[in-house]
DNA sequence: CGGCGTCTTGGACGATCGACCAACTGTGAT
DNA sequence: ATCACAGTTGGTCGATCGTCCAAGACGCCG
């Protein structure tokens, strides 16, 4: 193997380890399995990491980090409320049926976090992020579009992430494109309504 | 060990198996964690289960089943549409916050069966029932209140279960009560704006 | 050239897992 | 009492896991 920087090799098994999660699941993603995706001998991953648990935090992070990259730009455009929203769900809704795998990665780090000791709060900061990111993307629409949300925006965008949390969820059980699809309208619909034209 | 048939040994080991995994978590859920908690001598379980999977398949089922139970009695009562929409959302509110580690292991349950081979139509029929479920009292709400729903039955049973499930899992994460208590509420005005009088 | 720090490598260890089995025990029917 | 069958038990097997280590290889600096 050719010789390589830790940091840099840290930074492929981490990739490696990503793509092993979506192929085969989180609990699935041993150590042996990373390296041999990286290609790697097994004695290299200890050298890297000092633990499992190190790896697997750092993909959650970089998931984290990933997914607010990613709904940043959903929002962007131009035309009124509803044009953007209505093109930020679809958006939204064309990443998941383009890589559900990821998805399915992030609930279950989620519930990995949630059980593993001292990882509670990398699953909390990780919502913490997915609302927070929400809300600022709401307070730009509103701004953007002379409105104001006549909901608290922590309640909204609080709604909008249980939302997309929840058709998600649902939709890599049953696969139901169209009734989603039709989730997500009736939503943006809603959210609509909950504009009144700014004083 | 006092002598006891295997039917009623399986059904123990089932309801040991849970406690464990609401304890613990699904992956920790081995026959050995199963079997301490049943207090039996390990050698038991393969004489009551052919495997673990099938030990865990008749918990998926339970889980399934008990919460289709479980919803069942929310919409029942007297009152308007608002008051039994709103009373039907606190009381599943009531129940995650009472017992948050059940709802987890669910989740947890369906991701295991969508990554596990030949399972995933598991996880399918077990969103199958929970959406028939939602359907059924939504048109058993609109019928008793005279209204009829202005969105297509499935769409709002979809509708309604990602709510759910997301306001769930973002709550499991950040324990959030106030704010998902408003998201609850928000979504309850948001049901009665979709009903219609009866013709 | 020689040494030193960084990186590489294959193998090994102990723990834990699902699964299995042979021997034993109790019970009910004959 | 005897026999057949259902249930019980403790031990053990092979596989797989995370982790660790000693020895070697590389490359840079003096």
């Amino acid at each position: 193997m050719s010789r390589m920087a830790a940091k840099d090799r840290r930074q492929e098994l981490i990739a490696a380890a990503f793509r092993v999660m979506v192929r085969d699941g989180v609990v699935k993603t041993t150590t042996r399995a990373v390296v041999n995706e990286a290609k790697m001998p097994l004695g290299i991953f200890h050298y890297c990491f000092n633990s499992r648990e190190e790896l697997l935090q750092e993909v959650i992070t970089r998931i984290t980090d990933s997914g607010v990259a990613k709904a940043r730009n959903v929002f962007e455009g131009e035309g009124d409320l509803g044009a953007r929203i209505a093109r930020s769900l679809y958006a939204f809704w064309e990443g998941v049926e383009l890589s559900p795998g990821e998805h399915q990665v992030g609930y279950e780090l989620t519930h990995y976090a949630l059980r593993q000791e001292g990882f509670e709060d990398l699953a909390r900061r990780q919502y913490e992020h997915y609302l927070e990111v929400h809300e600022q993307l709401l307070a730009e629409a509103a701004e953007s579009a002379g409105i104001k949300w006549t909901v608290p925006l922590p309640v909204l965008a609080r709604y909008l992430n249980a939302v997309l949390d929840g058709v998600t969820l649902c939709w890599l059980a049953d696969r139901n494109s169209e009734n989603t699809r039709e989730v997500l309208s009736l939503t943006g619909e809603h959210l609509m309504s909950l504009a009144a034209k700014d004083a």
